[in-house]
DNA sequence: TAGTTATATAGATAACCGTCTATATGAGGA
DNA sequence: TCCTCATATAGACGGTTATCTATATAACTA
């Protein structure tokens, strides 16, 4: 399991990864701030962040005592086009 | 991991699942047809369908001794919707 | 400097996953 | 019917994973 791509699926697979991402989708935020969204220790929700960032899903930015995460959204439309292979993907705001 | 979107991303993270939809990607094949490409065993390859089939991903059928496989592409696309979220995914032909 | 808070790391454990061998099922041909 | 071929299922096994507790690191505060 060495290449990106299955790395990245196997981020994905897990629904507390899946969480985690929704979450930052909608703003940037610390771990202690992630840790109050679910009923898991601090512990495993650091470990999760460090898999979700050895595959470029998030970035992590050390501000003071926190450390804040993003979401990034490339590595995923990336991986799907792969998968796609001679479909083409566009990816672009949705107008609301 | 009961969720759909789990289930198919788990169904990705397998490299030799990977490349038994890149092959059925390109035209439908036997079992016996996908296990000339790969280094294990039939029954392993039989599981790995079972699992892509499970989530969407395959569709088989059963013509005489033989059971055909092929890629069904629009469960990777929801997927991939439902996480990118409030962005925009169109997919069509790439144009050769 | 000493205490507190935020995060990461280490080590243990139970559950899960991919693979194997052995065998069952089911369809065609002699 | 009997044999062979294609596929699926069962059970076992080693490696991986998600989680936990305990502890280390690092930064602010009094």
């Amino acid at each position: 399991m060495t290449d990106p791509c299955s790395q990245i699926f196997h981020a994905l697979a897990d629904p507390t990864r899946q969480q985690i991402l929704k979450l930052l989708k909608k703003k940037e935020c610390s771990v202690s701030d992630i840790c109050e969204h679910f009923d898991v220790t601090q512990p495993s929700i650091s470990h999760h962040l460090d898999i979700l960032k050895r595959c470029g899903l998030v970035q992590s930015e050390k501000r003071g005592r926190y450390v804040y995460y993003r979401f990034v959204p490339t590595v995923i439309v990336a991986c799907c086009g792969v998968m796609l292979g001679d479909l083409d993907v566009t990816i672009k705001k949705r107008r609301s």
